[in-house]
DNA sequence: GCTGGTGTTAACTAGGAGCGAACATTCATC
DNA sequence: GATGAATGTTCGCTCCTAGTTAACACCAGC
């Protein structure tokens, strides 16, 4: 709970060093004391939104990160093995599969990498590249499977794009709620919190690709 | 600059609005007095991190759209047009298509934006979101269709995932001959020469996505 | 006209955001 | 090995403001 903001801290250390960009370098661009930085850092004392935000600006980051936790939560279910996976255990759906070394990965379709939902979902490899934080994958949704088990809403950094192969499909993103079916396709911003529902009585399946990078930053 | 703090206000209402709690419920729940959130709303006080948080969380939104200014979510599809286009002409694939502005974008089959290609190529867009550099697509290609007449390899940056749908693709890849059918996936970096072929006697779908950011983020 | 809901404003207070100065530490350089 | 210029840290202090309580005005329904 508090937790995220116990260890804001700890994390702006984290980001800060690795941008490479000393305490002092940061005091005078923010235009606040360098011993507030320390005690920002080390937990001593909070900032307040404006100098977060800005902070966050400085080291081009996104706020939401600097609440996330540190361990940045991984899982590894390499080959063919199955494990039951909780998808709120993920931090980020890119996180699934470690990147390879390839530079070029072709899979035939059964010999892909699988990974089981708790929740009647399940994922499948489709490429594996020298890529980082990129998730391209096979889902699947068995009838009355959901996103996760709670029902709740889930988002993260970055885009996804889908196209339905088959069955029907329930997206909600935000407060839109759209109903895919074979052929259909979408993108969307992930950071806008969703979730999936097979509500048919047929498997959903579908071509799912996810990648976390936060370049742009839009507009000035 | 911080005119995303001065608009967090009235972000937070807008939001707080759409989900339907009120303002005394919300500050029930975040254990602040009514007049508080009141306060914040109207941009005349402004919370701590803490209370940010918890307000986000609270209305299951990431921190960074509170940041955001409020123009959102929207839709629109795209019409028919028919252009015939070189690929060669094609600095990058993901020219094809101007980014959009919007940050949902849902497209069924028979209500896509069409390219056909002179060389028996046509792409199909399946997404059109603000994010910029990326190109979902379905290819098709007729049988004997081939990337460009002239036969020759392309390259370009970034990286580019596909999905056969139906029929048969002859992928060269560097020094390396594919054979995709239906089902077979693969993702590979662009920047090596490549080209592909539809060798069979019937004609070649698939998905693809293509994306040309560059981001670093290669880790400690 | 009461009761229970909504959001708003004014006056107040206590706590902590942010400061300055002095601290200890590594390094270079002369 | 002393001087200097970086680095990050700690201790008090000040003053601002996050968050309070109260009373306000507005609507619904009974």
């Amino acid at each position: 709970m508090t937790d995220a903001i116990a260890h804001l801290g700890s994390r702006l250390k984290e980001i800060r060093l690795k941008s490479g960009l000393s305490l002092r370098e940061i005091a005078r661009q923010l235009d606040v004391s360098p011993s507030f930085i320390s005690q920002i850092e080390n937990g001593k004392s909070q900032p307040s939104v404006a100098t977060l935000y800005s902070f966050a600006k400085l080291l081009s980051v996104p706020v939401d990160v600097l609440f996330q936790s540190s361990g940045d939560v991984h899982i590894e279910p390499n080959k063919q093995l199955d494990i039951e996976v909780n998808r709120k255990n993920l931090a980020h759906p890119t996180d699934a599969w470690d990147s390879s070394k390839a530079r070029i990965s072709s899979i035939n379709p059964n010999n892909r990498s699988l990974i089981t939902m708790d929740s009647g979902v399940t994922w499948e490899r489709l490429a594996a590249t020298a890529e980082e934080s990129v998730n391209f994958m096979e889902i699947n949704y068995a009838p009355g499977a959901e996103t996760n088990k709670s029902g709740e809403m889930i988002f993260h950094d970055g885009f996804e794009y889908g196209y339905a192969l088959e069955g029907e499909l329930e997206v909600t993103i935000g407060d839109l709620v759209l109903q895919l079916s074979t052929g259909h396709s979408l993108g969307f911003d992930s950071s806008i919190p969703h979730r999936f529902r097979n509500t048919g009585p047929n498997k959903f399946r579908g071509i799912w690709f996810v990648h976390g990078c936060h370049n742009a930053h839009t507009s000035a």
